[in-house]
DNA sequence: CGTCAAGATGTGAGCGATAACATCGCATCG
DNA sequence: CGATGCGATGTTATCGCTCACATCTTGACG
């Protein structure tokens, strides 16, 4: 920045304000200072500035994994909102496990961020400590919690799932059954998982032990569950499934049994990823608004940042069912 | 920092000792230092370590989407190798954009990474100049650069899309089209569409203009594609595509079509994603070994920056050719 | 018992930038 | 024509930490 100022003839304080407040300096200065900057390369260092500044251009975004359309698009929208307002997404994946989102939260803490982006409301004791110390805004996402840690913008999975459940009985399905994942601090897909279970048990279908399904992440594991399923439970007429990775998984295994979608089995999913509308055949699904989740999460940290949100905590951004061939 | 040094009855000194030097530290001490930490909550400022000790644990990392299961399984290992090193990725999308690449290159700069990691070869000047000037390692990946900018770890893409394509002829196809992503900058997929080109003319093989087909990155464009092609060239027997995500997509197509795969039409991606092996029927493509390549690449980055890397440049990281049911 | 080395801890400077305040020049106005 | 105020620029202190060096303690050894 010494180079930078002398070059223009300038003091260094007068390129740093060309920089951040353009209009406190003459024209004439900002130019001269802008062709310094432009022939000598020089990259202003963040580090000096948020030590001084004390907050940083940073935001922490953890999920629980980047394979997965769903979060993608929500970590793209995200990216594109806060690198069009100078902020840079520090990016970490939890692998559905708490205790990695704290170990991840504790090393990003170090960098004290603007803002955590976290999914879900379920996290360590240490990492709410770390949380409150730290005093910035915090976001959860993808779910509607009852007592949210700070902020959270999401849907009711709970309500998404029983409608969806309901829905099926309504075309005519009435052994459903139910792919999960098998984390236990997945608070979205225990909600997915309540809401089945509600709509069931007030539609008078009976829900045995094998109808509800738990399997790791991965489609093979979705696959392999239904072929399973099949040959043990003939009688099942429907799959719902947590996520469109699993119903994807769901539908090849249920291709590979021979049977025919959705006459022999329907499936269904959870999150319209864009698969969901290409496969054949094509997926019924939970469609839930993964860029306007990231979208109104970045307007509300913003509005934070700049002094003062006054809307509620927690926003609901909705979803919709969406029945395509496989249900 | 001071509050620690107080409690523990040492100067802040030994507490900066006691969290990266401990052997510089006597046991006792360094019990009450961590005791002293655990007890304040304290959390180290980066920023200030950063920028005294000029070099940060920030390791930028740029793809071109996060949207792609094939990056994501390189991402993953990065952000797994690295976190256990005790360094961050900052990501970026690209967007397949050399522009964007440059306009995210220069905002990470200002963290001052202690390495940048970049997909492809192709850059814009200004980037290179940014790069020149921050002098620190840089990695391009997924391909093998005749001219790296400094290192590189990936695959010789043109060889690959060339047996793969030699393959196909072995296997009895003849007129074999080819999908390809239509983003200028993106040498992944122009070395592909030159492998393709160079054994269909070693093959005798007409390559007429409508075989060669460009889309944007989607599924539901190369969906689109594939049942255009059928329409107007059903003589085609086969189609190679530059990726597993156009595979599936114009593997979509082609049942929409009617056609049986591979009786009608055969289909072969590029990248064996997780999908490839499950979807039906199963996917023929190039296994790249992208947890590899991101292990890697953070292998020869640690390397060099404890001092020195003394292997080669470029890190071929190999490829093969997986036959399943769809050619 | 004095010397010295090695280990443990402390001291002062400074990393690169910004906040807050100070200063300067110049146009405006009674 | 001097006072006033405002816009443009400079000065100084400081953010939290680590580096290089200084100091102190301890024990081994001749």
């Amino acid at each position: 920045m010494a180079d930078v100022a002398a070059l223009a003839g300038v003091t260094i304080m007068t390129v740093s304000r060309a920089l951040h407040t353009p209009s406190a300096v003459s024209p004439a200065t900002l130019e001269k200072v802008q062709d310094a900057i432009r022939e000598t390369g020089f990259v202003p260092n963040y580090a000096a500035r948020s030590l001084v500044s004390q907050h940083s251009p940073i935001v922490v975004a953890l999920f629980p994994t980047m394979m997965n359309s769903v979060f993608s698009g929500t970590i793209e929208e995200l990216s594109r909102q806060f690198s069009a307002q100078g902020y840079s997404l520090l990016l970490g994946e939890t692998s559905f496990d708490i205790d990695t989102e704290e170990k991840l939260l504790s090393g990003f803490m170090g960098w004290r961020p603007a803002a955590i982006i976290l999914t879900g409301a379920e996290h360590t004791e240490a990492s709410r400590k770390l949380l409150e110390n730290s005093a910035v805004p915090v976001v959860e996402l993808w779910n509607l919690p009852k007592d949210p840690f700070d902020l959270a913008v999401g849907l009711s999975n709970r309500q998404a799932a029983y409608d969806m459940t309901r829905s099926l009985h309504e075309w005519g399905y009435r052994r459903i059954a139910f792919l999960n994942l098998n984390y236990p601090n997945n608070d979205r897909s225990v909600d997915r998982g309540a809401g089945y279970r509600q709509a069931m048990e007030e539609l008078g279908l009976e829900v045995t032990p094998e109808m509800e399904i738990r399997v790791p992440f991965g489609l093979e594991h979705a696959s392999a569950a239904v072929q399973q399923l099949v040959k043990i439970t003939p009688k099942i007429d429907a799959v719902f499934c947590s996520s469109d990775s699993l119903a994807v998984g769901a539908m090849m295994g249920a291709l590979r049994s021979g049977l025919r979608i959705p006459k022999d089995l329907a499936i269904a999913g959870f999150g319209n990823v864009e698969l969901a509308a290409t496969v054949v055949p094509s997926l019924t699904t939970v469609d839930v608004p993964r860029a306007q989740i990231g979208r109104e999460c970045a307007r509300i940290i913003m509005e934070r940042l700049r002094g003062g949100y006054e809307g509620p905590p927690v926003i609901d951004c909705g979803y919709s069912i969406i029945r395509r061939e496989s249900a």
